[in-house]
DNA sequence: GTGAAAGCGCTAACAT
DNA sequence: ATGTTAGCGCTTTCAC
């Protein structure tokens, strides 16, 4: 029952170059003629076949990116940014959200596929060196958001100078035993805070101690809550518990107090704690944190993605963006 | 650079027919040539092309998922089940995320021009007659979640009940006075939610006040939180108060907190609390309210999608589902 | 078992 | 200004 523009074509007495032209606004037709086309086109309830235009122009529309998971503050933060962006252009939007770690890498390749989108953004995805192999030497853009490699443009936030603040933090609010949850296997943004954490206990004169640092093997995904729980109750068996704590994510830190909360503790009272991220959660527990300008991270990557689809070939451009430290009450610094 | 099947074909010494039989596991080809195309296939790194295949057969393996809002807890519970289920089968997932409820239709039609899906899943996605009409007559199957027409498949809670269920738990907790908020406008579960609630008062012997019902305009979407907020203010603004509240959603309810916070209020000593959604932040907050089984809700809309898509024709079946109350702290029941 | 060739629905060069 | 026609990359019928 539906149209194609060989219907059009027939029913207003032209060809189908001339319908194409009309449909696309080219220019080069008679006024006279373009009205009969869009008449035509009107009476049959014509609409373009999308993948027939995807073909014939080698160019999809879409742009396609792969989350970790979808269920996922930081990642929904993002999504919003991607999505408003995206609003703005004439792009479609395709999700690829593995269901399993394991899976990312399949995701990635069928997000990658010839035909499939005219740019991919990878959401704190992981690039082994063959997949990005493949990525370079295939023809669609690549924006990686929460990561970063050499071959790709990227937009991150400074991780290690946003561990180091959490923790400078801590230890102007007089802590003095400052632990650290952080995830395992741990990902590249866990590292940089981490190693961020530990700079800024040397540089306050205290030597970094590895037994108040905990991570517990992540069930679902990275910088879960469930982890955050489970690395906090470590920490609190242990012989000499820490007095405050910087967690390697919000969701993290959000199970750390879950756990604090089971143990009786207080917060700040009895420990401090410090998070990452600023995911919208964390504003209503009052968790002190540093906050990832997700919104716009997400809006940068679609400009980016999409001038790199305009324009191929470009120097490729890494961005670095600075986290904020967002003082709540979770820190036990006074006001707020 | 990107090879096709024509090269394979060069390749191996075979036609594109033999080649395409092996990429497509067809039958009738001899273990020897299939080896062969296997090996140019590899040798070439080939992908096939997406577009082309779906215009070849006809058919996209891309389900287009219509969602009011990405960035929202209710949508992103059924996200996940609408993910989760998805990963089961072969179908990639195109969103469609109206950045303005003006864009509705837009974003429909979008995702259900010809060639771009091959299934539509609605999300409280509002169908005026002649959207309906349009996608009757068009291919691509449609299931409604959260939303009903008689014309296409759905799912959704029985919002009606749970409005009622949750009216009169508060009337079994003592609340002489119990308040709705509502939005405006109201969106169909949410006139059914409030019909729910009403039903309740006048079975419970009491007279509907509409002195007790507050909406607020919606900026950004239904259900906001700053409309809850907003209503609540109103509320409490009013010559008598509420002693309980009912609100048509969960985020509408935390904005109630939020203005009941401010005015000093005790929650659920001044005033008991029930929402509607349980969603995850409901948990953390202690809001009493009505599960909806979102995940399953995700899941069942996707696996009656593509059971529609395998099979055409089938009739058209409606699936209400049951909330359940969520007791928790808000509403002052007793124990946990 | 394999190949030739005709689509799928559209775009765009090239003619006229 | 309009039409003819050759693709885009793949699938599939129909011969052989």
């Amino acid at each position: 029952v539906a149209s194609t523009i060989y219907d059009i074509a027939e029913e207003a007495g032209v060809s189908t170059a001339t319908v194409s032209r009309v449909l696309n606004d080219n220019p080069g037709v008679t006024e006279k003629t373009r009205q009969q086309v869009v008449e035509a086109a009107e009476a049959l309830d014509y609409q373009p076949h999308a993948s027939a235009q995807s073909l014939a122009r080698q160019r999809t529309n879409t742009i396609a990116v792969v989350v970790p998971v979808l269920a996922n503050y930081f990642y929904l933060g993002l999504m919003r940014g991607i999505q408003q962006a995206l609003a703005e252009t004439d792009f479609d939007l395709m999700v690829y959200a593995p269901s399993h770690p394991s899976e990312v890498d399949t995701q990635v390749e069928r997000a990658a596929q010839r035909g499939r989108s005219d740019g991919l953004l990878l959401l704190s995805t992981p690039l082994n060196d063959d997949l990005a192999r493949r990525l370079q030497h295939a023809d669609p853009p690549v924006v990686l958001v929460d990561t970063q490699h050499e071959a790709f443009e990227s937009i991150a936030v400074d991780n290690e100078s946003g561990g180091y603040d959490a923790t400078r933090h801590l230890v102007e609010q007089g802590r003095q035993r400052i632990g650290h949850i952080t995830a395992d296997p741990e990902p590249p943004p866990g590292t940089a805070r981490r190693e961020g954490y530990q700079r800024a206990l040397r540089e306050s004169g205290r030597t970094v101690d590895a037994s108040l640092i905990a991570a517990c093997e992540q069930q679902t995904f990275v910088f879960s809550e469930e982890g955050g729980y489970c690395a906090m109750q470590r920490l609190l068996d242990r012989d000499t518990r820490p007095d405050a704590v910087f967690a390697a994510s919000d969701m993290q830190a959000l199970g750390a107090l879950r756990a604090l909360d089971e143990a009786g503790l207080e917060v700040p009272g009895d420990m401090a704690l410090v998070g990452f991220d600023d995911i919208e959660l964390s504003d209503r527990t009052g968790l002190t944190t540093l906050r990832q300008p997700v919104y716009d991270m997400g809006r940068m990557a679609i400009e980016r993605l999409t001038r790199r689809i305009e324009q191929p070939g470009q120097p490729i451009s890494s961005t670095i963006l600075s986290p904020e430290l967002i003082v709540r009450r979770t820190c036990g610094a006074a006001g707020g």
